[in-house]
DNA sequence: ATTCGTGCAAACCCTTTGCAAAGAG
DNA sequence: CTCTTTGCAAAGGGTTTGCACGAAT
């Protein structure tokens, strides 16, 4: 519920190993503090909102550090740009292909009734789940 | 069972509306005869196997042309390339983000409990399952 | 000092496009 | 002959890389 104050990014940060700096403080602002759907585009678009605070290099480096550290998970749907949002519970994705629009499913409206058995020495890294979705139409 | 004959692919070329061409003969032996997963790359390789019948160009157009004409589906799966599969039974995927090998998950091992609703002005293309698998370990 | 993070521009790779030549009906 | 398909090369767009500069300890 409460407002996302700086301090509490950085303490994010540091939880999950990562050094805090006034970029990677504002692409996690903006990126974690809410439900949502951000390319790597999208994102360096908000962070310099009326400034220049980080390049596309660093956006990059940014969200694929997220990544790794488990704050951030993409989401591999639109065949033209990887999207990332807030590692939060388990949920997919409609995907719209005319806009290139992403939208989460209401969790509980889809249902995985039974995972299949993988060889074990593999690891799963997650399932995604991705409804291609058009207007009728048009 | 039987043999995928050349007159038999011209035939189901024709039979989605599609006229037929050498390089289309060719492009439709060797993706729709077995399930298989190709991006665009692997392809041109398979074709070209020792001669050179297609342009990269073609190779393209053509399969974009299988997805429209229903004899092809994509795969949004890797983040770096679309996959095309011969269109068959519903079935989802397990993607390797070591190898970048895309592979079938038996069909009945993996069961969808609910679809969620739509906005019915929304037409729904597809859905992609894929599940996000690396070695264990290294 | 040494290490780590950032910025810039160029490189990279997959995919698309524009236009001229070849092929199909 | 007309319309469609193909080939080539260039352009496009998202992502990665190399390297120099700057910040932090």
């Amino acid at each position: 519920m409460g407002r996302t104050t700086t301090t509490d990014i950085t303490d994010l940060l540091k939880g999950h190993g990562i050094t805090s700096t006034l970029q990677r403080v504002e692409i996690a602002q903006i990126l974690l503090s809410r439900p949502q759907h951000l390319s790597a585009e999208q994102t360096l678009e908000k962070v310099n909102r009326g400034r220049s605070l980080a390049s596309k290099a660093t956006i990059y480096n940014t969200l694929k550090l997220f990544v790794e550290k488990g704050l951030a998970r993409e989401v591999i749907a639109d065949p033209a740009r990887v999207f990332y949002e807030p590692k939060t519970t388990d949920h997919h994705h409609i995907f719209d292909v005319d806009t290139g629009e992403l939208s989460d499913i209401e969790p509980g409206s889809l249902m995985i009734a039974a995972m299949p058995q993988l060889p074990d020495n593999m690891e799963v890294l997650g399932m995604d789940v991705v409804i291609r979705v058009k207007k009728r139409d048009q």
